[in-house]
DNA sequence: TATGTCACG
DNA sequence: GACGTACGTGACATAG
C-alpha cells in the first residue's frame, strides 16, 4: 500500500515501456499514416501512473543508442536481439516530446543500459523515499527493497519483497545469483547446464548465495557439482553481465526529477497531430483551434500613405517575411496579382495590385519603385517560401533582390530531405495549421479562377497568411538550425547562394531550334506510321501500340510467348529489357522496340519542347527544384531539361536543336567519373586512389584486376568492369549484375567477391556506412547533408534492403551533387563581373552547359575547368571534360 | 489518379 | 536459408 505520509518517485523503464506497449496494442495509425500505438499505449500508461500516484518525483529511463560496456564484456551479448522495428523507432521521439511536455525528466547515459540507470537512481535516492519502479522486466526485481517495489507497467501490479519471494522463489538480493545460475535466454546469456529454476531456487534456499554454494559444493550431487565446475568461467561471465552498475555518476539531485507544470499548449498540439483522444479527454485536454484567423491582424493596404509606412516598417525592421500571388504556377509567366507582407508573427498586410474587382488598389509603377528600394538595400533580410519563385516574377518587373534571404522550403530541406516541403504541409506538421488552400480560392479543374479573377477582399487573407505562416517556419526552422552546426553552414553556404544562382539560369533559358524540332516531329511521324503499319500486318489486326495492356494480350494470349518478367502488379511486363529477350523468338517485339522509342522522342521531345518555347523570351525555360530529392541533387522540371536524350543517334538530333545565339558558342563542361572518384575518397581504397592519383582509365583497370589480367583488357572485360562499377555506387547485389550483363548469378557473384577482393576498402566503406546508418538513423555526404533513412531498421527484409542500397547510394551521389553545386557557387562569383560574354544555362547532374560569346570562348573554358576542379578537395583529383560547338550534342 | 514505360545522370 | 533485387529523377499515354 502507498504510504501517503512519504513522497513518492516514480522510475518508469522507458525502453520496457515502448515494447510493451507496441506490441501489447495493434498497430495504430494516425490520419497521415504514422504508427501510433506505442505512442497511444505509452502516453495513456504514463497517465494512469501519474493519476493513480500523484508522485512528487518522477524520471523516464531509456537505453542510449549503440553498444554498451556488456557487449565489450560478452560480444555475444543480446546477439539474438533484431533491433528496433522502424514501425517502433519512428515513435520514439514523440514519447520524448511527451515526457518533456508533461514535465518528466528522460535519462540516457551512453554505455550502459536503462537497468543500470534505475539501479543507480535506487541506490542514490531512495533511501528516505518510497520508490516505485515501473517496468515490465522481471529482472529489476532484484533491486525491491523495504522502500522500492516493483510494478508491472500493463496492470499495475506491485512486487514488494514478500512479493518477489512469492513470485520467484527467492529474496531479491538473491535475484541476481538465480539468474546467474538458470541463464537470460532473452539476453543470450548462457546458465549451468540442467540448472533450471527449481534446482536454482533449492539451492539458494539451502545456501542463500551464490558463493556459499560454490564453498560447499563437495556436499552436492555428483552430476550436479560436475556441471558447476564445468561452468566456473560461465558463471563469472554470467554475474558479470547480470550485475547492476548501481554507481553511475548520474550528477543530479533528487529535485531534479520534480515534476514541473506540463505545456499544455504543447501537449494540445501533440494530442492532435498523433490524434490521441483518450488522453485529451484524460488530460482535459481540448484540441486547439485549426486556425489562427481569430487572434491574427490581416489587412489590405490600398492608399500610398499606408504603402509608405509600411515600406519604412520594412527598411527599419531589417527583416520580414514575403510573398507573391500571381496568375501562373510559371513564374517566367505570372503577372503579379499582389503582394503580402509579414513584419511580426501574425500581423501581415496584402497590397493587391491587379485585381480586376477590385477599385482601389495602388497604381503598379508606384509599386515597383518602392519594392525595387527596398529590395536593392543589402542590410534587409526577406525571407520566403521558395523565393525564387518570387525573385523570377519581380525580375520581369525591373525589381532584383540584392538584399539578403531566407527561404523557409530549403531550410526544411536541409533539416530533413525526404517528405513534403510546400508551406501547407510545413504549417500543418510543424505549426499545427492548417492554411486556407488556393484551391478553396479559386476552385479546381476546368472551372478554375486566377487570384486575379478574385476581388482583393477574398484574397487577403490567404494571401498575408501565407507571408505570416513563412514568417513562423522562419522562427521554428532557425531555432532548429542552431543546433545543427553542419546543416548550418550548408544552408548557408551552398544552399542559399544557390538560389539566385538558378534564378538567373531559369530566367536565361535556352535557344532551341524550332523549325529543326518540327522537321523532327515530322520524321518520327512518319516512321511511327511505317511501323505502325508492319506490326498490324504481322499481328494481323489493328490496336493499340502504346497500351501495355492490349500488347500483353497481344504477346502472351495470342502469340503464347513466354512470360520473362511481371510487374509490380503482377501483369506480364512488356518492359525494354523482357522485348529484347522476346525479339529472339518473334520479330514483333523488336518493331514495337522501335516503335516506343521513336514515340517517346516524338511525344516527349520533339512534340512537347517547341511548345514550352517562352513567346517573350523566345527561349525554353526549366525550374530547377531545389527540395526534391532525397541525396541533394536538383531536379528539372516544366520542362525537365535534365532528360534530354543523348544515347541514341535520333536523341542526338534533338540534342542538336538546343542552340547558342548569333554570336556565342556552347560549352559543355563535364565532370569524369565524379561519383566513382567521391567512392574512392570515401572509402579510401588504395587501389580506387591510386588509379585516379595516375589518371588511369578506372574501367580499365578494374578489368585488369577482376580478370587478373597483365596487359589491356578486351572490350567485352571493359564493358562488364564497367557495369560492375556503376553496379558499386547502387550497392551492387549479384542479381542485380547478373540482370544487367545477361549473365548466371553464380557468376555475377564471382565477379562481385573478386571485385571486393581486390578492392578491400570499398567492401570495408560499404559495411560501416550501413552501420552508420544503422546506429544513426542517416548518412551523411561530405558537406554535411543528412540523409535519413528510417527504413534502416525495418523488419520487412526487402525495404530494409532498399534502405541499405541507399545507404551505400546517397552518401555518394549526394556529395557529388554538393561538389556541382559548389561549381556553381565559384563559376557565379566569377562569371557576374563577366556581363553578356557567359551564361549558365544548365546543370545536369554531373555537367554545367554555357552559351558564351565567341571572342570569350578560349578565356572561358580555361577558367571554368579551374574553378570545377578545384572547387573542393578530395583525395583523388577531379578531372572536367569541356567541349565547344554550336550546338549541345557537339559540344558535349 | 494509378500504372507502366522510358528519357537522363 | 529465404526473402527479391541496383541509386536518383520527370513526363508521357493509357485506363479506370
Amino acid at each position: 500500500m502507498i504510504n501517503k505520509k512519504k513522497e513518492i518517485f516514480v522510475i518508469i523503464d522507458g525502453s520496457s515501456y515502448l515494447y510493451r506497449a507496441f506490441y501489447a496494442l495493434p498497430h495504430l495509425k494516425n490520419n497521415n499514416g504514422s504508427h501510433t500505438g506505442a505512442i497511444f499505449g505509452v502516453t495513456n500508461m504514463i497517465n494512469k501512473l501519474l493519476n493513480d500516484f500523484s508522485p512528487k518525483y518522477v524520471c523516464a529511463v531509456f537505453d542510449a543508442r549503440g553498444k554498451n560496456f556488456r557487449h565489450r564484456i560478452y560480444k555475444e551479448y543480446k546477439s539474438n536481439r533484431k533491433s528496433m522495428p522502424t514501425e517502433l523507432s519512428e515513435q520514439v521521439e514523440p514519447i520524448f516530446d511527451f515526457l518533456k511536455y508533461m514535465g518528466i525528466k528522460i535519462i540516457q547515459h551512453p554505455d550502459v543500459e536503462a537497468d543500470d540507470v534505475i539501479a543507480s537512481l535506487v541506490n542514490k535516492h531512495s533511501t528516505n523515499i518510497q520508490t516505485f519502479i515501473s517496468s515490465g522486466d522481471k529482472d529489476l526485481a532484484q533491486l525491491v527493497n523495504k522502500n522500492v517495489s516493483l510494478m508491472n507497467s500493463l496492470d499495475g501490479k506491485q512486487l514488494d519483497q514478500d512479493g518477489v519471494k512469492k513470485k520467484f522463489g527467492v529474496a531479491p538480493n538473491q535475484i541476481k545469483d538465480y539468474l546467474t545460475l538458470v541463464g537470460d535466454s532473452s539476453d543470450n546469456i548462457p546458465g549451468v547446464p540442467k540448472i533450471g529454476p527449481k534446482t536454482a531456487v533449492n539451492l539458494l534456499d539451502k545456501y542463500l548465495d551464490l558463493n556459499s554454494i560454490l564453498e560447499n559444493i563437495d556436499e552436492l550431487k555428483t552430476n550436479l557439482r560436475e556441471n558447476l565446475q564445468n561452468s566456473l568461467t560461465t558463471i563469472k561471465l554470467a554475474q558479470e553481465l547480470i550485475s547492476l552498475k548501481s554507481d553511475i555518476d548520474l550528477r543530479s539531485k533528487i529535485d531534479d526529477y520534480k515534476v514541473s507544470t506540463p505545456n499544455e499548449k504543447k501537449l494540445s498540439t501533440f494530442i492532435n497531430t498523433y490524434n490521441l483522444n483518450k488522453l485529451s479527454k484524460d488530460l482535459g485536454i481540448k484540441k486547439i483551434e485549426k486556425t489562427n484567423t481569430k487572434e491574427s491582424k490581416y489587412s489590405i493596404v490600398n492608399e500610398i500613405s499606408e504603402l509608405d509606412k509600411l515600406m519604412k516598417a520594412c527598411s527599419d525592421k531589417k527583416i520580414f517575411a514575403f510573398d507573391t500571388e500571381t496568375d501562373s504556377t510559371d513564374s517566367i509567366k505570372a503577372s503579379l496579382v499582389g503582394v503580402s507582407i509579414c513584419l511580426d508573427i501574425n500581423t501581415a498586410f496584402y497590397i493587391p495590385i491587379n485585381h480586376h474587382k477590385t477599385d482601389t488598389q495602388v497604381d503598379l509603377k508606384t509599386l515597383i519603385l518602392k519594392l525595387q528600394n527596398l529590395f536593392i538595400n543589402k542590410n534587409i533580410t526577406v525571407i520566403g517560401q521558395n523565393i525564387k519563385y518570387d525573385m523570377n516574377v519581380l525580375y520581369k518587373y525591373g525589381i532584383t533582390m540584392e538584399c539578403k534571404i531566407q527561404d523557409t522550403m530549403i531550410m526544411s530541406y536541409i533539416i530533413d530531405s525526404s517528405g513534403k516541403h510546400d508551406l501547407d504541409s510545413l504549417a500543418e506538421k510543424h505549426l499545427n495549421i492548417q492554411t486556407i488552400k488556393y484551391e478553396e480560392l479559386v476552385g479546381k479543374g476546368r472551372k478554375q479562377l486566377t487570384l486575379s479573377d478574385l476581388s482583393a477582399v477574398d484574397v487577403y487573407k490567404y494571401a498575408c497568411e501565407d507571408a505570416d505562416i513563412a514568417m513562423r517556419l522562419y522562427h521554428y526552422f532557425n531555432n532548429k538550425l542552431e543546433n545543427l552546426n553542419e546543416q548550418s553552414m550548408l544552408y548557408k553556404k551552398i544552399e542559399l547562394p544557390l538560389i539566385k544562382i538558378l534564378s538567373r539560369m531559369e530566367l536565361a533559358g535556352v535557344k532551341v531550334d524550332n523549325k529543326k524540332l518540327s522537321k523532327l516531329s515530322k520524321y518520327f511521324g512518319e516512321k511511327i506510321k511505317e511501323l505502325e503499319n508492319s506490326i498490324y500486318k504481322i499481328v494481323g489486326r489493328n490496336f493499340n501500340i502504346s497500351s501495355p495492356k492490349q500488347l500483353q494480350e497481344i504477346f502472351y494470349e495470342e502469340m503464347n510467348l513466354p512470360v520473362l518478367k511481371k510487374t509490380p502488379k503482377g501483369q506480364p511486363s512488356t518492359s525494354e529489357d523482357v522485348m529484347i529477350d522476346l525479339a529472339e523468338h518473334h520479330e514483333v517485339p523488336k518493331l514495337v522496340l522501335e516503335y516506343r522509342n521513336l514515340s517517346k522522342l516524338k511525344n516527349t521531345y520533339t512534340d512537347k519542347l517547341g511548345e514550352t518555347i517562352n513567346e517573350s523570351t523566345r527561349r525554353l525555360h526549366t525550374s530547377y527544384n531545389q527540395t526534391v530529392t532525397i541525396t541533394g541533387r536538383l531536379s528539372s522540371s516544366n520542362p525537365n531539361l535534365q532528360n534530354i536524350p543523348i544515347k541514341t543517334k535520333n536523341g542526338r538530333d534533338i540534342r542538336k536543336t538546343f542552340i547558342p545565339e548569333e554570336g556565342s558558342t556552347i560549352i559543355s563542361a563535364d565532370y569524369s567519373q565524379i561519383e566513382l572518384r567521391v567512392m574512392a575518397h570515401l572509402s579510401q581504397d588504395k587501389t580506387l586512389l591510386k588509379s585516379f592519383k595516375n589518371n588511369e582509365d578506372i574501367h580499365s583497370v578494374t578489368a585488369k584486376e577482376i580478370f587478373s589480367i597483365p596487359g589491356q583488357p578486351s572490350d567485352q572485360q571493359r564493358r562488364v568492369a564497367k557495369t560492375i562499377n556503376f553496379g558499386l555506387i547502387y550497392g551492387i547485389s549479384s542479381f542485380g549484375l547478373a540482370k544487367q550483363l545477361r549473365i548466371d548469378n553464380s557468376e555475377a557473384k564471382e565477379f562481385i567477391d573478386k571485385y571486393f577482393l581486390k578492392y578491400s576498402g570499398v567492401k570495408e566503406f560499404m559495411s560501416e556506412i550501413k552501420k552508420e546508418a544503422k546506429a544513426q538513423g542517416y548518412v551523411k555526404t561530405l558537406a554535411g547533408r543528412r540523409i535519413f533513412l528510417p527504413n534502416i531498421t525495418h523488419s520487412n527484409f526487402q525495404i530494409r534492403s532498399a534502405a541499405e542500397r541507399t545507404a551505400i547510394n546517397a552518401p555518394i551521389q549526394g556529395t557529388a551533387a554538393d561538389i556541382l553545386k559548389l561549381a556553381m557557387i565559384e563559376i557565379d562569383k566569377w562569371l557576374i563581373n563577366e556581363n553578356d560574354n557567359i551564361k549558365m544555362l544548365m546543370q545536369v547532374h554531373d555537367e554545367l552547359v554555357f552559351e558564351v560569346k565567341e571572342s570569350f570562348v578560349t578565356e572561358a573554358k580555361s577558367k571554368i575547368n579551374n574553378l570545377m576542379c578545384n572547387c573542393s578537395k578530395l583525395d583523388v583529383p577531379l578531372v572536367v571534360d569541356i567541349g565547344i560547338g554550336d550546338n549541345w550534342e557537339t559540344a558535349h
